[in-house]
RNA sequence: GCAGAGGGCCGGACGGCCGCCGCGGCGGGCAACCGCCGGGGAGGAAAGUCCGGGCUCCAUGAAGCAACGGUGCCGGGUAACGCCCGGGCAGAGCGAUCUGACGGAUAGCGCCACAGAGAACAGACCGCCGGUCUUCGGGCCGGUAAGGGUGAAACGGUGGGGUAAGAGCCCACCGCGCGACUGGCAACAGGAGCGGCGCGGCAAGCCCCACCGGGAGCAAUGCCAAAUAGGGCCCCCGCGCGGGUCGGGUCCCGGAGUUUCCGGGAAACCGCCGCUAGGCUUGCUUUAGCCGAGAGGGGCCGGGUUGGCAGCUAGAGGGGAUCCGGUAACGGAUCUCCUAGAUGAAUGGUCGUCCAGGGGCUUCGGCUCUGGACAGAACCCGGCUUACAGGCUCUCUGCGCAU
């Protein structure tokens, strides 16, 4: 079967997209990585969405620098090749979305699940993640002291 | 052909498109860096972290002893091992084969439940036999351990002789113990002869004997940088003029893109050098000094925190082929191929075609749906253990059939 073709949004196409891309982040062209517990930790207190597969966190730093992103399977999530893969295919999807989707000045932190973010086609797990990028940046919802303890 | 035993090996394949992490080369650039090209990038268990090493740091005269821990039939292999190979012994199986904490119980201590008369210098409940008494039911004294009963285990077994009844009390055979000698490197095996038999089990209870072991680990360890509160040590000390780019800071430009780093440049803010000058407070006194203390400034050291670099991957390395030694594990020689190094942690995402496997339909040609186990390096090796869809292959055993 032939994959549907989405030609919107620049996400589904991969050869041809440079130019866009190149326009549309004209000031961060690189995803920096986050590497420190406490930027996670920052993350983990500012907007949240959850959608299907992942769980997303949002935080506008407010110094007009790159875009960050970091992700987090915990052992919930399965082994250690579940977890893995789990995180590859977020860190894929943040790729190819975030550099059209994210602004510059926020960290986000892509939180995985156990059974969906694997399962999930890959083009609804890109498509569940410009819908909570939206939704953290209309405002989302603080995520404070009550966890979600349901799945 | 059926049933079974023991090994060895593989553990999806190919191709688009888009990425990630090291390495090498070329080009641009003073350099930082950027671009292009080439090549490499998870496993048989990468796992559990259970043994044995390498490596690093700490401790330590050599060594011995004590304590603690480990190993435990014998011989060999190995860097070493608790691993592997071969052999012995015991048990299981018709067999191929499999299983085994398999040193010592006359070094000592301890324990052996329940049942049973009695459980470790044996003992006598029912019996059996003799004596004696008798109300004829049996009682009492003595002998005995063959028979009964209990138990996981009861101090040899069977038969004969013998006796009041019995008993290795005596004899034959079997068993048991000691054992000259023989074979074997050894564990061990065979065994002339001797002994009437006295000597139960547990060491996965303490223990004894022999051998081995110093401790901690790559978050080891070494180096560098930044910023901060406080500590220790050392130096300078005011003013003015000039010099210079060695160190720090400031500013500008470029690169990487952020509390920062790298490269180039500018100016003289501080240190510095030359001249000049002779001290901010205070103490001392020879009223002057290379004097002391304090404030201020600078540097160094040590400790914690964060980041970076090294350690970091080619090693007792693995695979294949041939030859040699060895029953084998393994060793040696030659040729050849392979050999990842991340650090919020790369080795992927996605799509297509095919191949095993499973289900359904079938006109036996196929069609269709489904679908790939266990599992992810983190300093490196040698083992062990555990997990694992499915498949390939070799050797051997028993039974059946055919010749």
């Amino acid at each position: 079967m032939t994959p549907p073709e989405t030609p919107e949004d620049g996400l589904a196409a991969h050869g041809d997209t440079s130019p866009a891309v190149s326009v549309c982040a004209s000031a961060t062209k690189k995803i920096e990585v986050i590497a420190k517990r406490s930027d996670f930790l920052l993350a983990a207190r500012a907007r949240k969405q959850g959608v299907k597969p992942m769980m997303v966190q949002g935080r506008d730093r407010k110094d007009g620098g790159d875009l960050r992103v970091g992700f987090t399977c915990s052992k919930k999530v399965g082994n250690a090749v579940a977890r893995n893969r789990a995180k590859r295919r977020l860190r894929e999807a943040a790729r190819l979305v975030l550099p059209t989707h994210g602004k510059p000045g926020w960290d986000y932190v892509l939180i995985g699940r156990a059974v969906e973010t694997d399962r999930r086609p890959f083009d609804d797990l890109q498509q569940d993640l410009i819908y909570a990028l939206k939704k953290i940046h209309a405002g989302g919802k603080p995520s404070g002291k009550p966890r979600p303890k349901s799945k």
